[in-house]
DNA sequence: TTGCTGTTTTGATGTGGATCAATGTTATCC
DNA sequence: GGATAACATTGATCCACATCAAAACAGCAA
């Protein structure tokens, strides 16, 4: 299969028009696959071995657990997500990866990583992009939880998994598959899953969107996203969504 | 002047020691000393030129503005932080960095940086732990606004300080110099400068920490830490701390 | 000394979202 | 077909923090 039109690559290629040599490369580092069962943890405090993934199939989520037993969740991991970054890099991994679904995953080594960045710049590049990407997403996520109510922070959420998701073409055009609980959208918007819920009744009422069996379904683009006050530019990728 | 002083080199020392080469190496990128005043932005939406900076002296602030006008400060940056990463990366920059303070910073350019990444591998690494520790830092960030309350967050967020000007030489043991304002805090922890007053006068009241006239002085650690429940572990520089 | 400007402090009142407690829905397994 | 489990929905009550308003204070310039 061509590695370009994997999730990883359709990703990187929105940065950067992959060579023939770069994909090869990228093919070594996505070769060795795993897979993961709900419940089971990707990456978990305290772990032995240092392990980085990329995201091949399936949803994941990133958490920290607070010692009062509260959880939140950092941030939603779709396939092309690079995971582990932190967890190979520093000393210590605070926080755990757990697939949301069932998840399969290309395992990624440290020395392999290294010696890819050593051979190819311009990948370097494309991983520093995708790495700062994830940190845009990231303050995106702290600006909503600090400053947007319950109800923009949805919308807002909704939008960006959307946006997200259509990089690696896992949407239709105002719809796409969404495996998460109430309980998991609580747990990363900072709210209690009541009241997510009653958020997305309030945003069905309102004829802006459904989120139904497992489906988000957009019934008013436009105004969702002025509700919600989004702006895709953050996610970078607005080059590529218009080609 | 030897760079393992300098603030950016004290820090990238919390992960590995230095050669005389990677010095070198390091005084380079270290050149271009820029002066900035307080109320002119260091990095802005829409700024000519892609540039990032090794903060030298004094603080700054990245924030996000809302269309209501909130703001949202993402993170303080102290001596020997490593800013615009992202705004060298992508291709919009979605947030803005100014200085707290009077501030110094050494202007970094795209191609010295990725230079010295071809240069030294070690270097490389010891950016990803930066950058990584970067993102520690804001999901903890995060995890703060989504689920402690005002007095814990505000009493994690004065320990982390405290914690990462340690690191670069910058606190007495139980004290630090601290330039921010009640506003400034209010806006990265997402209350209002008032309650954030009433929070202060709280955490006095309980013998904790004073925040008064510029200066942070801890009462009561040990209390402050279980309040907090603060590990510092994610800051990934004990190692160095014990030394 | 007298402002002027930015910051801190305190009080009174209002509200978004948490929490507690049920009930409804759907899927799965026997 | 009933039992069990996971998830979704709705109502009632309460509190942490926002908002509004005003005063006290510090630093600085003239």
């Amino acid at each position: 299969m061509n590695v370009t039109q994997t999730p990883f690559g359709l990703k990187l290629g929105a940065f950067m028009n992959l060579t023939v040599e770069e994909s090869a490369e990228l093919s070594q580092l996505h070769s060795r696959r795993k897979k993961f069962a709900h419940g089971t943890d990707m990456i978990y405090q305290g772990q032995p071995k240092q392990a980085a993934y990329v995201l091949a199939s399936g949803w994941a989520c990133s958490y920290r657990l607070l010692s009062g037993g509260e959880r939140q969740i950092i941030s939603f991991n779709i396939p092309g997500d690079f995971l582990g970054m932190r967890s190979m890099m520093a000393h210590n991994t605070d926080h755990n990866i757990e697939p949301v679904t069932r998840a399969e995953a290309s395992e990624v080594l440290a020395a392999d990583l290294s010696q890819t960045f050593k051979n190819s710049p311009r990948f370097t590049a494309a991983m520093l992009w995708a790495i700062s990407r994830d940190e845009a997403i990231l303050m995106e996520h702290l600006v909503g939880i600090g400053r947007r109510d319950a109800k923009e922070r949805t919308a807002h959420l909704l939008l960006e998994l959307h946006a997200r998701l259509k990089l690696v073409k896992m949407t239709s055009s105002s719809s796409f598959a969404c495996p998460l609980t109430q309980y998991l959208l609580g747990d990363a918007l900072g709210l209690s899953a009541v009241h997510v819920n009653r958020v997305l009744r309030e945003l069905r009422e309102d004829g802006l969107v459904t989120f139904q069996h497992g489906e988000v379904e957009f019934q008013d683009l436009k105004g969702l996203i002025a509700l919600a006050d989004f702006d895709s530019d953050y996610l970078d990728q607005n080059g590529v969504l218009l080609n």
